[in-house]
DNA sequence: TCTGGAAGTTACAGACCGGTAACACCCTAG
DNA sequence: CTAGGGTGTTACCGGTCTGTAACTTCCAGA
């Protein structure tokens, strides 16, 4: 055997490992570099010579974020394949489990909420990321059959973010629980009214 | 003639007044107790003669919102007096309004979403506000003669609350663009399916 | 064994934060 | 006119923030 013991990551995939948990858990402006590299088992020196700065490793945190989501659609499509209608359930099944995993919303959202000056970096990216989102669904959607698939997916995707940020304020029992039967109700009723 | 010029508030209101604004603008971290004074027009120690703490301002302030927002559904009650499917759907164009107002989400959500401490007091207010707009939303619904009016009141809600997380992040051109369609398309849905 | 680069350490700069103390001022009610 | 409470001013405390400088240590590859 070459290696009977799990490599450790080099420090920057630490930080970035370590700063998206906490961005996620403490907000952005709840957690300094200094409490991340300690968290990391690194120190500043080391993130910064690895990130130009904050904001840097805000939206580097943001794109991983995207590219752990973007995973989720392929893990649909080879669950399903070629079955669209079957990867449309089990997003809202995903989705549902999301709302259930933890009282935090959206990264991108809260980090939306929280970034509030327009020409921050971070906006971008979360526009542009957000709208790859929408695109993606829409297309699911389009490809399920659906005949206006534009607008099940952006009812389907408020519905979702909704319910995100309820689970923040009010937990999981209040408006947030009945999400899953939402969403299957407004597919089986876009679904009758399908254009072939 | 008693009094021809406009009263300046006292300092206490200024103070609530401008928080509020600015906490709305730019985030509750984003905004320190200097700034909120100096943009009041007074200082600091007037702040802490009225004011516990930062976070006793920020209670007061996500009081205030709320008891702004209780003046909007007497409005309703005011304008459709006994008509609650006009009220509702006089809460549908308000709550479009809103999202074309400015590119902020619900100073409540953003609240949350900052303030990740489990047990900061703002977290407790937050819950118990939301809380009493949703029975509102829900006896609304059902005054109106809708049947599973809670479904209706919890799918509304999380439209509207996932229609402002999306203006914050893709602007008002993304999917809650499609927020009135969806909002009356759905009450006509419900409507059909009422008991009598 | 030597070397070069990545990583760690310590200290610091400069700014901002929430919150307080001590004191001067002004305006109004009596 | 006077007394007193609300207000304004200045200075300060201890802490935290992002970001940098100068230096040491470690480790892999030649």
């Amino acid at each position: 055997m070459t290696d009977g013991v799990v490599e450790r990551p080099r420090p920057r995939d630490r930080i970035l490992e370590t700063a998206r948990d906490m961005f996620h858990k403490h907000g952005i402006k709840g957690v300094g570099v200094d409490a991340i590299t300690e968290a990391a088992g690194t120190n500043k020196m080391t993130l910064y010579r690895h990130f130009e700065s904050k904001d840097d490793l805000i939206v580097e945190c943001l794109r991983a974020n995207a590219s752990k989501a973007g995973a989720m659609w392929e893990a649909f499509e080879a669950e399903f394949p070629g079955d669209k209608l079957a990867q449309l359930h089990a997003w809202v099944r995903k989705a549902a489990a999301m709302l259930n995993a933890d009282g935090r919303g959206c990264d991108m959202a809260n980090a939306a909420a929280e970034l509030t000056e327009p020409d921050h970096p971070a906006r971008r990216v979360i526009k542009e990321l957000k709208e790859a989102q929408r695109e993606r669904l829409v297309a699911l959607c389009r490809d399920a059959g659906i005949g206006q698939a534009e607008l099940l997916a952006d009812t389907l995707s408020l519905l979702f973010e909704g319910a995100r940020v309820s689970v923040q304020t009010v937990g999981t029992e209040g408006p947030s629980a009945q999400f899953v039967r939402m969403a299957e109700g407004l597919i089986v009723s876009f679904r009758g009214t399908a254009a072939g």
